[in-house]
DNA sequence: AGCACGCCGACT
DNA sequence: GTCGGCGTGCTC
């Protein structure tokens, strides 16, 4: 069979662009096919060619054939193919390892899937006239259960074991047929009264037309989720659907149960990645084809095709969690927005404390705000917020007698109490708590990082090292030392000073498993906690019911950081937690535990004020030149040795530096977490102003960096970020 | 990424 | 004499 017709196909490899195969007839872009690629056959994508790339003309006699097309499901949809498309673009990432990427594991191999007709029989008049005899008793049983009305596979099942076969004849026989039951009217749960502002924020985002980015901007427990709920209602009226993104940890029996309950005949579909494969694509086969009403996921269900889609949701939107952090390094909340726009749908960004780059979006008049101010029930005040100064006093393992003795009286009247421990994710920046001096970089507006191994300070920006001072440079204090150390023990010494408390303890470790956060509830929710602990997990918007303290240990750890984002995301966590306090006679009380008691961070805290302190931010980011008022990409290099990656950059940064306009480049520099699996890792930095600078240099990058990383052979491996999160 | 081809050490 | 180490080169 020698076919005469060319196609693109996109396969799963590593290498940029498509791949020309012949056929014998023109295959629809989004088909599925079989090709055998190397001496493999591999499950392709048809994909039109890609504009502008202009598929450079092989001879055909080089060219193969397809080995089949997978029809057994129709071609993927366009809305699909164009949003693969766009984030292989933006992302700088194969086309083919985007798209699947994108697609559920079962769709990823060269086997055909047909969708299951889950569709009831019920018999034709040819069946009903005709009984079978009542010797045949399976026949005759089934034949008598189709009496009443259609039937599932499932159901006619339990009329006789055998139902499969003998429906699949009276099928051929034309004496049975599938029937599409008549969808029920909308049926909706009960749902709480809306307050006012509730009311307001509903108000606007049912008016909004077109492709619109809402804000909607609520302190804890003013009731977002509501507002998404009465909206979601609004489309499932109109038979559209929404597409409802969440962080990994929000994604709870409680949320799904919640939705299950408000929309009970509408059919919900759950997308994340521990779900198994067949019940993943059974869910995602179910939206593209228009029959799940609402898909509520994890970062992943962006690419979820839904033909009718008619609202997105992005809830905590400032969720770390939203963006990949390996392979295709996409954030699902800008892709959401961009979906939203080809849509021309509306996308409501929900957060108590929102992004900076929404924030400014806001702020530049691209999105629209609407604010929930006040908690939707329970407490009607904000918790009252307080600094606890350590500079003079003695601490017990880092416990300070303000915060044991606020434990202990919670201990006796039988409150819950949660501490919240800011431990990992922050780079130590050196400080003397004296004047207040921080180890900046001299060449760039970053923190130096105490690198304790080499007494070293460097530059994850720039690359510049010098040694660790011995005193403070400014007022000579020797008592210099790194920032937020001192949480390590923190968790044992609570229990031994308090050893009557009931401490539950919550952290990676204790809520990995699978069902060990219904196991947290039960514990919280019957009573059976007096001390919660844990890190950044319990900055992540968990119902933890009534709080009545929260203490915070080891935050000024973020206040000084290398990573520019460390004081927005302490900002954002102190706040999280904080919003946890709070009963409904009585506001909580919040402790901050801090040598710096006159940080802005701290007093803006203190204030509740959430709007002053993102402007100061957002400014302080403006003057230093970083996002989001510019752009920032990453060149990462890993190696099992550093010299290495360091070299491959310094040549790399050679290389683009004649193609780089209105994009700096620094570094190369030692990335976060280095030596990481016994490999060094180094990077770029390249920033610009305008986007499409940046992205015009990335553009080229590629190819030159694989031409490059060929002379250090297969060990060193080299990643684009755009949009990094932490540097 | 795979998977071949290809040229140097210890084994049936 | 071969089996197998992983260096580099290609995949329409």
């Amino acid at each position: 069979m020698n076919g005469t017709v060319r196609v693109q196909v996109a396969v799963d490899v590593p290498l940029g662009g498509t791949f020309s195969y012949l056929t014998e007839s023109p295959v629809m872009p989004g088909a599925r096919v079989s090709v055998f690629f190397g001496n493999r056959r591999m499950c392709g994508v048809v994909v039109t060619p890609i504009p502008g790339e202009g598929v450079e003309e092989i001879d055909s006699a080089k060219l193969r054939c397809i080995d089949s097309v997978l029809d057994g499901l129709p071609p993927l949809p366009e809305e699909f193919l164009a949003l693969a498309r766009f984030a292989s673009d933006y992302y700088h990432h194969p086309l083919g390892q985007t798209l699947f990427t994108a697609l559920p594991t079962g769709l990823r191999e060269p086997r055909d899937v047909v969708r299951p007709d889950r569709r009831p029989f019920a018999l034709t008049a040819a069946g009903l006239g005709e009984p079978p005899p009542a010797r045949q008793k399976a026949r005759l049983a089934l034949w008598q259960a189709l009496q009443d009305g259609p039937l599932s596979l499932a159901e006619a099942k339990a009329a006789t074991p055998q139902a499969g076969k003998l429906l699949a004849d009276w099928l051929a026989e034309g004496k049975a047929e599938r029937t599409t039951p008549e969808r029920p009217p909308l049926r909706l749960g009960r749902a709480p009264a809306l307050n006012e502002e509730q009311g307001a924020a509903l108000a606007a985002l049912s008016a909004s037309e077109g492709f619109q980015p809402w804000l909607l901007h609520g302190v804890t427990g003013s009731g977002k989720t509501e507002v998404y709920l009465r909206l979601i209602a609004e489309r499932l009226a109109e038979k559209r659907q929404t597409l409802v993104l969440v962080p990994e940890i929000n994604l709870t029996p409680q949320l799904i149960n919640r939705f299950a309950d408000r929309f009970p005949d509408s059919r919900i579909v759950v997308q994340h990645s521990h779900l198994a494969d067949g019940e993943r694509m059974h869910g995602w086969l179910d939206a593209w084809h228009g029959d799940a009403d609402v898909v509520i996921g994890t970062r992943l269900s962006v690419f979820t095709p839904l033909p009718r889609l008619g609202l997105i949701v992005v809830d905590e939107e400032h969720d770390g969690s939203f963006k990949q952090q390996d392979g295709l390094r996409y954030h699902a909340r800008d892709l959401a927005v961009w979906r939203a726009r080809r849509a021309g749908i509306a996308i409501v960004l929900g957060s108590a404390t929102p992004s900076l780059e929404t924030v400014a979006n806001v702020e530049a008049g691209r999105y629209k705000k609407l604010a929930l101010t006040r908690r939707a029930h329970g407490a009607a005040r904000l918790p009252d917020v307080r600094l606890v100064d350590t500079r003079r006093k003695k601490l017990a393992e880092g416990l300070s007698e303000a915060v044991l003795d606020a434990l202990k009286a919670r201990l006796a009247r039988k409150e819950m109490s949660l501490v919240f421990i800011n431990r990992r994710g922050f780079a130590p920046v050196v400080a003397c708590t004296a004047c207040g001096w921080t180890s900046g970089c001299p060449h760039c507006s970053a923190k130096l990082v105490v690198h304790l191994m080499e007494r070293k300070l460097r530059c994850h920006h720039c690359g510049w090292e010098e040694p660790v001072p011995r005193a403070c440079p400014d007022c000579g204090d020797p008592d210099i030392k790194p920032l937020g150390e001192g949480t390590q023990r923190l968790e044992s010494a609570l229990q031994r000073m308090l050893p009557e408390a009931r401490v539950l303890r919550i952290d990676r470790d204790t809520t990995s498993r699978k069902d060990a956060w219904d196991e947290v509830y039960r514990k919280v929710h019957g009573g059976e906690v007096d001390i919660l602990v844990g890190t950044q997990m319990l900055a992540k918007g968990h119902d933890f019911g009534t709080l009545s303290l929260v203490a915070a240990l080891g935050a000024d750890g973020g206040l000084y950081s290398a990573d520019f984002r460390a004081s927005e995301r302490l900002f954002a966590q102190l706040m999280q937690v904080a919003g946890r306090a709070g009963r409904a006679d009585a506001p909580g009380e919040v402790l901050i535990q801090t040598q710096w008691p006159d940080h802005p961070l701290y007093h803006a805290l203190v204030a509740h004020d959430f709007d002053g302190y993102a402007a100061a931010l957002l400014n302080e980011r403006r003057q230093a030149g970083f996002p989001p008022s510019t752009f920032q990409a990453l060149l990462r290099a890993d190696s099992p040795e550093l010299a290495r990656a360091a070299a491959f950059l310094r040549q790399a940064r050679e290389a683009m530096e004649p193609l780089a306009e209105r994009v700096l480049i620094s570094g190369p520099a030692p990335a976060l977490m280095a030596r990481l699996a016994q490999r060094e890792r180094a990077q770029l930095v390249l920033e610009s102003p305008q986007r499409g600078a940046l992205h015009r240099l990335l553009h080229q990058l590629p190819p030159l960096l694989d031409g490059l990383a060929k002379a250090h052979g297969r060990a060193l491996r080299w990643s684009l970020d755009v949009d990094p999160q932490e540097l």
